[in-house]
Order: C-alpha cells, then structure tokens, then sequence
DNA sequence: ATTAATCTGTCATAATTGTTACACAAATAT
DNA sequence: ATATTTGTGTAACAATTATGACAGATTAAT
C-alpha cells in the first residue's frame, strides 16, 4: 500500500497514512493502469467499483448510437469517479469515461467498500460527506439555474454571496465575488453582454453597486423581489 | 420501539421491523411533536441531528431578512428532512422548516447515526444509496435544465425516456410520456405554448410523431444534434 | 350519451436574451 | 514605459420565449 498516495481525495485526504494503510488490511482490490486513448469504462455498463483516479486524467462523454459525442466534464487525479453511481439504485455509468493521459485506477469492489465503512467511520463519514457536500453543490446550481431571468439569477447568486460574507463580517452589506463578469455569464449560462446590460439597469435603478469584483448590496428588498 | 412506523421511509423502509428494533438498541434519540404552524427548524441553525418526519407534513421556506418569503418545498411523511446537511461540510439548514400538520419527528444524533452504521450495513446503504439517488436526480435535472433551448429540452428528454424503455422494449423506437404536455411544460420551466410549438416544429420536421402521449423517435440523429 | 373539465394546437404581440461588433479600461508581460 | 492581452460598457439587430387568448379535441364524470 506505500505506493499508492491518495493526497487530495476528497474521500481519503483526512486520513493518515497509518490509518489508510489499515483500512485496506485485508481488502481485495485491483490497480490498473490506461494510456491515452484507452477505455476505462463504457456508457451503460455496471459500475461495481469504487474507482479512484490516483494518477493522470480522464474525460467522461455521451456517446448516441450515431456516433455524436458529447464531452461532459474532464477530471484529473486524484477524484473518484461517478462515486454517486456505485450505490445508486440505477448503477450504470451513464457516460464513457476516457483516458485523456497516462491514468492510474484504483478499483475496490463494493462489497469491500462496505467492509472499509464498517472498518473505519472515518471513512465512512468522508464518503458521506463528499456526496453530500456534492448534493448541496448541485441543489444550489440547480436554483440557480431554475431562475429563469439574469437579474434573478444575479440578485440569487448576490444574496448568498452576502450571506455567507455575513458570517465573517456581520451587519455588512459588500462582498468580493470570486469571478469576473465572463466567468459569472458562463456560470449562468447566459452571454456576458446580457449580463452587462442586467447589472447596468441594476445600477440604474439603485439596487446595486459593482465595482471590479466588489458588489454593494444597496436595496436589499429589491433584490429579494427579483427572486420570486 | 414498536410504535415508531418507518414504512415508506427512503432510508429504512429496506429493514424488517426485527432489523429495525436492533439499530435502535442503545441508541439515544427523542421524538418531539409539532402542531402546525409550529416552527421544527430554523433557517442557519446547525443541522446535528438525522431527523425523519415519522408523521404529519412539513414545508420548507427561505426568509429574507425583510420578511419576503419563498415556498421550497412541501414534505409529506415518511421521510427524511434534509438527510444532505447532516453531513456536509456546511451544515446548517437552507430553509425554515415549518409544520403544516400536527406532526411527529424523531430527531438522532449525528454520532448515534454513525454508530447505526457500523451496526448495521443494511441501513448503511439505504442511506448511502438514498442520497447516491438524490446526486443522480439532481445532475439529471441539472442537465435538462442547462440546455438553454426548449427543442434542446426536449431532445435530452425523449432520448432519455428511450433509453429507459430500451432495457424492457429493446430495439425500440417509443415510448410513454409520464407526464402531459402542461406538466412537461412545467417540468422544463418553460410555457406551454411555447412547448407545443416547437413539439409541432419538430414533428414538421420529421423528427418525432406525438400522439397522447406517446412518442415515436423518427430522425434521431436529429434529436442527438439539438442537444449541443 | 351528454356535459363538464381538462388538454392541445395555434396565433399575435411583448419581453427577454443572444449575437456581433466596437471602443475603452484594466491588468499583465516585455 | 510600452505593448499585449484580457475584461468591461454599450449598441443595433435577430432569435427565442412568454403572455394571453381562443377554438377544437380529448378525457372524465354523471
């Protein structure tokens, strides 16, 4: 087991090595290793591993019968890959996944993976927890997404990133975005020039002040309104 | 032990009455009543404790600091209330949870939840694989959702709805719509004549044929390529 | 079988957003 | 300091979608 660093898994990186080193007593799993180009596993196939990417980088597609590709996400080590799948009622890969570089996979069978759970808490409490920070990840895109106008979208995407600053600094009504004006449209997925155009309007109407990427909440009611 | 009614719960329904009575040996946990109007939790409280709504129905509301609120979600027994916060790194409820019925709720301790774990597997993967569901449903929605055109909705949805029906129909070309146009309108977050218009393009088109609400896939190289 | 309710197809108009383009500001590199 | 890249504000026009409205078709209820 020395050999395998699992430095920056989210589902490995709060424990130690003495403690990983004994969590894997004893547990059957296999290492294999792709170049780039290979196949590691197929659209619709059965997914009866916990595979961890230690080394390298995938890309996961949708590949139609016809032949039309679509890439959905590119993953590098060291991240599990399709952890929600392994449990899921519905367990098939519901992509390909794809070697886009010298890879190195780790694959623990399910059972086993039962096995490291009852073994290790902390295991287990990491694992549940990666999925759950990743169910409140999507839930939170999904309101955002489910907003059907940008002001709406913007006030949401404002008022959490106010309430979290709020947590800091209580009582403020400013916080620092973490991305610029492109990066917020492509988050949106709206185009940056309507998106310009929103916050522009937004100042005009005294709801808020953006300056680079310090946003001045100045009518909060306003933007609660733009929500509904 | 035995007046505590789990059927129906996602997360222990799998667990005979027998298995269920020994999870619970030592375990601490308290069973509080709300009627309604009651308020079970509190938006920005920490989320310690696994609590399942064992009767009764609750709904899920975001408050603004100006009062303005906004409706989530309503929640009938029996199931879990937000099973994704117990573990996350951020656990603090999203919402307030309010009663809207006389209700029964049994609150268990994070760690006592962890010591049902180890005890019991079974219950282990009910929980794992609830929340595994939940990853699943969420990127699918997610998916429907961040594809910006209602042709490109629809698509992603017929093709998803054949896939389904292959497993039992192979080789098939329909399939039945579980939902009418106005839910599928509702569904996709977009208005329903919109939604007839481009279903009435589409079958112009020669790419599908509706009728009721069954569907028949003429042209799908043409659905794959509405959706990038 | 008839009535009532719901669902579907369609239209004109308004509102919102995307596209493309350009000038200028800010940040970065040389 | 200057050049280069990247980000921002803005505009005209095109495309898509929402809204509201209506008639006909389908389904459910009596």
């Amino acid at each position: 087991m020395k050999e395998i660093d699992f430095s920056g898994c989210p589902i490995m990186s709060s424990l130690s090595g003495e403690r990983i080193k004994n969590l894997f007593e004893k547990i059957e799993f296999k290492i294999n290793t792709y170049k780039k180009g290979d196949i590691v596993a197929r659209q619709g196939s059965p997914c009866k591993y916990l595979n961890i990417l230690l080394a390298g980088s995938v890309k996961t597609e949708m590949v139609a019968e016809n032949g039309s590709v679509m890439t959905i996400e590119n993953i590098a080590a060291v991240r599990p890959l399709a952890s929600a799948f392994l449990f899921a009622e519905n367990n098939i890969f519901p992509v390909d996944v794809i070697a886009t570089d010298f890879c190195r996979i780790i694959s623990i069978p399910r059972d086993e993976v039962l096995k490291m759970f009852q073994k290790d808490a902390g295991f287990l409490e990491s694992y549940i927890k990666y999925n759950s920070n990743k169910t409140q990840f999507l839930s939170t895109r999904l309101q955002t997404l489910n907003i059907k106008t940008i002001k709406g979208k913007l006030a949401f995407y404002i008022l959490e990133g106010l309430n979290k600053n709020l947590v800091l600094n209580p009582g403020t009504n400013k916080f620092r975005m973490d991305r610029n004006q492109t990066e917020l449209a492509k988050y949106f997925g709206v185009s940056r020039p309507a998106l310009a155009r929103c916050i522009s309007e937004m100042e005009g109407e005294n709801i808020i002040l953006i300056e680079h990427k310090e946003v001045k909440v100045i009518n909060r009611a306003a933007l609660q309104n733009l929500l509904g």
